[in-house]
DNA sequence: AATCAAAATTTGTGATCACAAATCTGAGCT
DNA sequence: AGCTCAGATTTGTGATCACAAATTTTGATT
């Protein structure tokens, strides 16, 4: 295990990781305003860590700037979601080809793990853990390659597309291509086979984000879905407590 | 020519401008910490504006945070030069396709002038005005891809290299290749080549990024270079006089 | 000289205030 | 009803203040 760096505790970072996970849930709907003050009474804080965190999300794409100065949600498009297919296959396509190059046998057989949880819990029908599970194996995938710039960058297309990914939910992920392609994938890592790797991995993005981008309406428009449910779920939602600020 | 944006005044993106252009210029050295309190009163304005200005340089990577809650000039090594200069291939390559697939008379033959005008600037010896013709030429070129979201992503990789590219200057640059290789990229615009234009659009970057990583010392750091001067300048600078505020 | 703890200083963070720009509201008019 | 514009309200921006965390300085001690 990594020793674990003191975890940022400023009410800044607080409110930042709520409005990333309230738009990531797509609880803010495309074209709506954000207004500072409804934030900063909602979580509880005053304007200043409020400001910061919007800025943040503003450079980080997750949020836009409008000519007279309010922020809003950006309006997803087909055009929007194909372009970021395209640079989302250019840069977790390089990074997959450096994780083949450098992978060990533990980096392999926890990405093996890791596919075989998510294999459990889509026979489930735990959506939310679905897609955390997903996410987990695609971030253990691209931290194989140790590019943190990199990686860094992959989140930032992460949270522009994250809004858009739960309409991979139900119908999309019933195929059992994914299960295989993630098969395929940790295969090539192990046999150091970057183009294999490189090709399956492309293929998964390639064929989800197109998918998504056919939802899109005449008008090129795309609605966020809402957040998921388990199908069936005992005891507590699959999804971690959130931090203190939230959203409701 | 398109129609002007109402540009941006407040004091916030202002010294954000200020703060960019002085990294990109190497004015910080590697590692130096940057004092809210010295900014603001440099520039003459409060903590406010410069605050956000700091939170987004850092959330483009072109600042980082530290442990303790200061803020500091990346250090620069070799290796992470050589990742920027793969994920600017991956994102460039991509941009210059497109640009390939879609590109106008018009476009070319501005690009085409864009070249020219670079030619003559060198021959005068003005690094200054070779610096920002060639950033004009790559933009010029990604412009034409029409892909907003790909355009800021190659933005924020210039702003993390720009401070190192002075190095290029004057042994690297004094080679025939770059102007040789922008008439191909041109050409190849021209015929719609698309795998061409990505060839010699990839030869350039890749060339003058591994170039500037050879610089790196046996710890693997490099140390940005000096504001560029040109040889011989009769007048003003070539170089843009800067807004309102300015570092010493 | 080298070491180290206490004191002094500097620094980033968060809250609050003032203000102008943007937005909303509604009365009056066609 | 639809439109216009003045007044009221809301909103983001920038400055300032208080405070605790981090850093530097100081001075006693070995």
């Amino acid at each position: 295990m990594g020793t674990k760096a003191p975890t940022d505790t400023s009410l800044r970072t607080q409110v930042y990781d709520s409005l990333r996970d309230a738009l990531t849930a797509g609880q803010f709907a495309p074209g709506q305003k954000l207004s500072f003050r409804y934030i900063a009474s909602t979580l509880g804080v005053s304007l200043t860590p409020v400001r910061e965190a919007i800025r943040r999300l503003v450079a980080e794409g997750a949020l836009e700037m409008r000519p007279g100065r309010s922020v809003r949600v950006p309006l997803m498009t087909k055009a929007k979601i194909l372009e970021l297919r395209d640079i989302r296959l250019a840069l977790e396509g390089l990074a997959t080809e450096k994780a083949a190059a450098v992978a060990t046998r533990d980096e392999v057989a926890r990405l093996r793990r890791i596919a075989a949880e998510l294999v459990a819990v889509r026979s489930r029908g735990d959506s939310p853990a679905d897609r955390l599970k997903i996410r987990e194996f695609h971030f253990a995938l691209y931290g194989i390659a140790r590019q943190p710039i990199l990686l860094r960058a992959i989140e930032g297309l992460w949270l522009q597309t994250g809004p858009y990914m739960n309409l991979l939910y139900p119908d999309y992920v019933a195929s059992p291509l994914g299960p295989e392609r993630r098969l395929r994938i940790v295969a090539a890592l192990q046999a150091h086979d970057a183009a294999a790797a490189r090709r399956e991995l492309e293929g998964d993005i390639y064929d989800a984000l197109s998918y998504v981008a056919g939802l899109a309406d005449a008008a090129g428009n795309i609605a966020p879905a809402q957040p998921l449910q388990a199908k069936r779920r005992r005891g507590r939602s699959s999804l971690p407590p959130s931090g203190a600020l939230a959203f409701p």
